[in-house]
RNA sequence: GUCCCGAUAGCUCAACGGAUAGAGCAUCAGCCUUCUAAGCUGAGGGUUAAAGGUUCGAAUCCUUUUCGGGACGCCA
């Protein structure tokens, strides 16, 4: 709707030649009395012309023909502004527009024939997932699908290491607890794997093999715990709904060479040298601060490494977008991945990396410093038997992804059931439930009489269902779910408030048509954006 | 010490540089013979951490300070 004011703007700009070139804003005002669309349009354009802004606000009102299909009046307030009222009959389309697109109606095709890579979770499997990794891993999702509602065709990705030196000491834990269980007394030393479950993974290791892996060297110990735990984060991932669909392992980069060439091309470009035994990668000379080492004078590579043959690999498989999503630790890292890969000439600002401020943890009053090495966590398996999938997606979506947050377990299980998921997903379900009703009374929804919904709350629903295919482009540019989530909610209080107001059934034939058209678009419009973000929209409760 | 985030109602959080800063929870007072009361209506609750600045206009942009989180490793 914000582009046909612009359009209008621009037919006026052949008649006033001050708004030559000149785009307008709109926004929706707060104040009811405002209007339907305000712009600032008149203040702006008073710093060029040196007018008046009211006079330029004056211009520009009367060169706009009312009342038409589309402006019922156009008002002239405050410092300046240019209030606009849109015909309640136009607002009404809606409905059709809904109804005839059916399911294309959240999506859009500008990106259409495009790739995207998100990469998210990324942990290794050396425990199950805690809290801090859920909110990765469902701000992940979401964007995925949100990336999808724009045309991308998406890759989900998980990115771990099995080789490091995390894996070893779990494989060394395991064998450790296994020793224990079978009777031998040893010292389990503090820095290794603290968890119940390295004993469960020890115990099935012992059901398999009995006593015969005492004296065993192998990686048997390594490689059943990381089956076993792999298998755990699958499932709890897959109880949120998330499932990725690319699983990469490092250790490929070493075995197909990428990190050997990685590292002669930084050579024969003269963006690395020794030092001290270890090879240095000339950070500064890509307008960093300082230079920093990828291969250890014991002739391991650091971290450093393999991440951007990683990122580069990502670029070769041809995504026009990749993703990736880090806890605020990585903040500092991210940028040095960049400007390697774009030194290598690669497309680094096709990157984007997003950053998720940490989660703390509340229980008992006291904060929870999460280790998975102590021990010391509370799972994302537990948080969702206490609170559910929808509770916990929602949770993590309608907190910015920059905002650090509290997360107070106590008040999360005890509000469980006055949440604000309640809240949408009670809305679908009165909506189907008065939908089954209707249907028993042979009430159909009728789309020829919609200048009947003129009563305020009917306007009010109509109006912010416009507004919806707006909030999922603010989205995807942002690449931000917050602002669908403050949408929903609005949306769906909108749709009570119209609940307790409006009969339907019984309203009188064609009234009760219309009202059904009106609430079977809302309820398309909820289920749609409770999908986006991963929710189930339930048809009772 | 340097750098990156953040600070908004009692709590958790919203608010393209716009007009009177909003929700949910919590508190208090009302509303079910009528499509689901997991709902609705109303009340109280704020110096937007502090101080300056930028401008027609600042929670939003800039500077400084305070507090919290995180990074500054031949750990990942």
């Amino acid at each position: 709707m914000k582009h046909k004011l612009i359009e209008l703007f621009r037919e006026l700009s052949e008649t006033i030649d001050y708004l030559k070139g000149f785009e307008p804003g709109f926004d929706i005002p707060k104040v009811e009395g405002h209007g339907d669309f305000a712009t600032n349009a008149a203040m702006m354009l008073a710093k060029k012309t040196g007018k008046n802004p009211r006079l330029i606000a004056e211009e520009i009102k009367n060169a706009i023909k009312t009342p038409s299909d589309f402006i019922e009046k156009v008002e002239i307030a405050g410092p300046g502004f240019l209030n606009f009222f849109i015909n309640p009959l136009y607002f009404s389309k809606i409905i059709v527009e809904i109804k005839d697109k059916n399911e294309k109606f959240g999506y859009f095709d500008f990106n259409k024939g495009k790739r995207a890579n998100v990469e998210f979770v990324s942990a290794n499997p050396t425990g199950p997932l805690t809290v801090g990794h859920g909110r990765n891993a469902v701000c992940g999702d979401t964007i995925a699908n949100i990336l999808e509602r724009t045309g991308f065709e998406v890759d989900r990705e998980y990115y771990f290491n099995n080789a490091g030196r995390q894996m070893r000491t779990l494989g060394n834990s395991v064998k450790l607890r296994y020793l224990q269980l079978l009777g031998n007394e040893i010292e389990f030393p503090d820095d290794h794997y603290q968890g119940e479950y390295i004993k469960d993974i020890a115990q099935k290791l012992i059901d398999r093999y009995g006593n015969s892996l005492v004296d065993d060297n192998s990686t048997v110990f390594k490689d059943t715990a990381e089956e076993s735990i792999f298998e755990e984060i699958k499932a709890t991932l897959l109880r949120l709904g998330i499932t990725h669909s690319i699983f990469f392992n490092e250790n490929t980069l070493y075995e197909d060479g990428s990190i050997e060439d990685c590292l002669n091309k930084f050579e024969a470009l003269g963006l690395s040298f020794k030092s001290e035994g270890a090879v240095w990668l000339k950070l500064s000379e890509m307008g960093k601060e300082k230079d920093k080492v990828i291969v250890k004078s014991t002739g391991e590579p650091t971290y450093r490494l393999p991440d951007i043959a990683y990122h580069i690999k990502k670029l070769e498989r041809k995504y026009d977008l990749v993703i990736d999503i880090f806890g605020a630790d990585h903040i500092d890292t991210y940028p040095d991945v960049i400007a390697s890969v774009s030194a290598l000439g690669l497309e680094g600002e096709k990157i984007k990396v997003l950053i998720h401020q940490f989660v703390t943890i509340l229980q008992n009053g006291e904060v929870v410093k999460m280790s998975t090495r102590k021990a010391n966590f509370i799972t994302l398996d537990e948080l969702i038997d206490w609170v559910g999938s929808d509770v916990v997606r929602y949770f993590f979506n309608m907190r910015s992804i920059q905002t650090h947050m509290n997360f107070d377990l106590d008040l999360a299980k005890k509000q469980s059931d006055e949440n604000p998921v309640f809240y949408l997903q009670y809305a679908h379900a009165r909506i189907c439930s008065i939908l089954r009703l209707a249907e028993e009374q042979s009430i159909k929804a009728g789309y020829t009489n919609l200048h009947l919904l003129n009563a305020p709350e009917e306007l009010k629903l109509l109006k912010k269902l416009h507004q919806y295919r707006d909030i999922i482009h603010r989205a995807a540019t942002t690449l931000d779910a917050v602002v669908i989530c403050t949408y929903l909610e609005e949306l769906a209080g909108l749709f009570h408030r119209f609940y307790t107001v409006c009969r339907i059934i019984g309203s009188g034939k064609e009234l009760e048509e219309a009202r059904t058209a009106l609430v079977i678009a809302v309820k398309f419009v909820l289920k749609d954006g409770l999908t986006l973000l991963g929710l189930t929209a339930p048809e009772r409760m």
